[in-house]
DNA sequence: GTAACCACTGTACTGAAGTATACCAAAATA
DNA sequence: TATTTTGGTATACTTCAGTACAGTGGTTAC
């Protein structure tokens, strides 16, 4: 395994380990198709719950992908905001989505019943 | 949400399944460059055990990711090769280093010391 | 003869990721 | 007046991906 390898698969693993858990993309791809409040963002990813996009959101913030901007008007309107860092990540979530679209037949799920 | 929106999250939902686990994408990664046999892959990527290797080629294979060829000579050759389905993700992997090398300063990885 | 390499499998365990559910206060809507 | 919406938090539980490590049966090198 040469020099390249070893740099390579460190910055693979780099990606994948910031794209780690179930529901990281599935909400990127829902602020970067334009959903900014809480609600609406849960109600765009089917299956999650307010815990984990609370939780996600938060660490989300705290990695520089988006921003939380608070209008404190009454009511309080809270918007999540992509960040630059967020939107470089677009082009892999369109390539996956198409790679998923193409290979739906064999891409057998096991889990959603 | 309109129903495009709920057709790309599917199809998103669907590659992230398929790549899910820590090592299913560095396996990959390691045969599409080339490396075939069992310890090669193993070696290839540190920290995997023989056992996750082992779990995840078979589960690679019974969803057509690659084919396993044995070569029953003494001593045994088994050899793991990328179907075409594996290779079409490549140019996704691809991206995911690229990505990785550039946000290397902004991911702050907490596992792996 | 013994040590190392190959290609694995089996058993047992841990911990983190995710789930389920209830709850909060304020404001808007019916 | 009652219900719904908003933006979340708290508590408790479950599951399974991943780890650790020992072992297997054969082969070849020293």
């Amino acid at each position: 395994m040469d020099r390249d390898q070893v740099e390579e698969l460190r910055s693979l693993q780099d990606t994948l380990y910031f794209i780690g858990g179930k529901w990281r993309i599935p909400i990127m791809n829902s602020i970067c198709n334009g959903n900014r409040r809480f609600r609406e963002i849960e109600r765009s990813i089917p299956g999650i719950t307010t815990r984990m996009l609370s939780r996600e959101l938060k660490d989300m913030e705290a990695n520089k992908l988006l921003k939380r901007n608070v209008y404190p008007d009454t009511p309080v309107l809270v918007e999540y905001e992509p960040t630059e860092h967020c939107r470089s990540f677009g082009g892999i979530i369109s390539e996956m989505i198409n790679w998923g679209r193409i290979h739906r037949d064999i891409v057998v799920r096991k889990e959603n019943k």
